[in-house]
DNA sequence: GTCTATACTCGGATAGAC
DNA sequence: GTCTATCCGAGTATAGAC
């Protein structure tokens, strides 16, 4: 799959994405990684050094990606039920892009606690989520119920992300073929679903 | 961690289910195992030939047990939702249980769909499931609202086992720390959240 | 910058003693 | 059944030519 008109550092930084994303640190391999980029196998160690640093690189701009994703709330005037539906969308629209990569954190989270912990305090720096933050304040003024907003937020991302997670397994389960569930399970029909469930749960009435 | 009362078959299972469950197929090393089991590298080949085999195994056993947990529905005379919700308890206790089973199956299906398919058709043997029938029944005498039941299913899916899988991040995220997020992230308050998703969604009024 | 050839380490597997 | 020692292929990394 290699991409012709980019230099060899980014078919190696896209090659080890996929690579990585699928078989982890531990599992992926230098060779495998080169053949994907459509390059020699000497290469990647003279842009990267080691594989260590090249997954590095590759954690680090998941955990940007992820994270800037998940904390995006825009402080805009609409009604914070209409703000959480926008999110929604936006993080559905996300994940259909880039369906692996909670996976990929979790997954490496588990083999290097430290390095994530380390890697996130400088991408985070402390900041809290800023969708219950913006819910708590709408709680207190009484224009949503009153809910446990991080059960809330749990709920939310699980909804949106695991779908696409899951999605092999899904496939099998409802005994579709590619096409089939693809076509049943488009993003428009989780959308909706899935703001009848922020309706339900916030709306007064 | 080794366990003193089992046989070192025993000892192996155990330790290559963790360790492959972390590091799946290709990032697992023997080593690894047998370290965890308290025992021998070359016992892990007397007992088991080769790490494929091995892992075989584990796959099989993983797979056995997470469908047949997705696939129970009782056929009770209780009305559907009741159902509904006994089946959302029994599977957040099981994913409290074994948070990472349904992780570990996606990945492994992603490294090698065709065992999975190969050894689902055997656990399976074509059953769809059963929840989904129950609730096309129940549509169709108008017990419930009408709704799309595999969007449901998937829904519900992701409500039960994504808070177990994304722990790690959650933890963090919400910015607690392990106790906080245990004590907080009780199976009982999901639990009740998820009942309250089923019930706005099935329920007529 | 990119390649081929090669050094070296790691990890799966086996032989053989007990 | 369980261990130590060892073999050998696979995988990371480097040297050096172009």
């Amino acid at each position: 799959m290699e991409q012709l008109n980019s230099t060899s550092e980014e078919k190696i930084l896209k090659a080890a994405k996929d690579v990585f994303m699928k078989y982890g640190l531990y599992g992926a391999r230098m060779q495998d990684i080169a053949d994907t980029a459509g390059i020699n196998k000497a290469l990647l160690h003279y842009y990267f050094r080691s594989k260590e640093k090249l997954f590095d690189k590759i954690f680090e701009n998941a955990l940007h990606k992820y994270f800037e994703r998940i904390n995006v709330f825009s402080d805009s005037s609409l009604p914070v039920i209409d703000q959480v539906f926008k999110y929604v969308e936006n993080s559905i629209d996300f994940y259909a892009e880039y369906p692996k990569i909670s996976m990929f954190i979790i997954k490496e989270i588990e083999i290097n606690p430290e390095l994530f912990h380390k890697k996130v305090q400088v991408i985070k720096k402390g900041k809290s989520i800023k969708m219950i933050e913006a819910l708590e304040k709408a709680m207190a003024k009484g224009e949503i119920k009153k809910i446990d907003t991080a059960m809330f937020f749990i709920n939310l991302q699980s909804l949106c992300s695991y779908p696409f997670i899951a999605k092999p397994i899904f496939k099998h389960s409802l005994k579709a073929n590619d096409k089939d569930y693809d076509k049943d399970f488009s993003t428009g029909k989780l959308k909706r679903s899935v703001k009848n469930f922020v309706e339900s749960s916030l709306s007064k009435k």
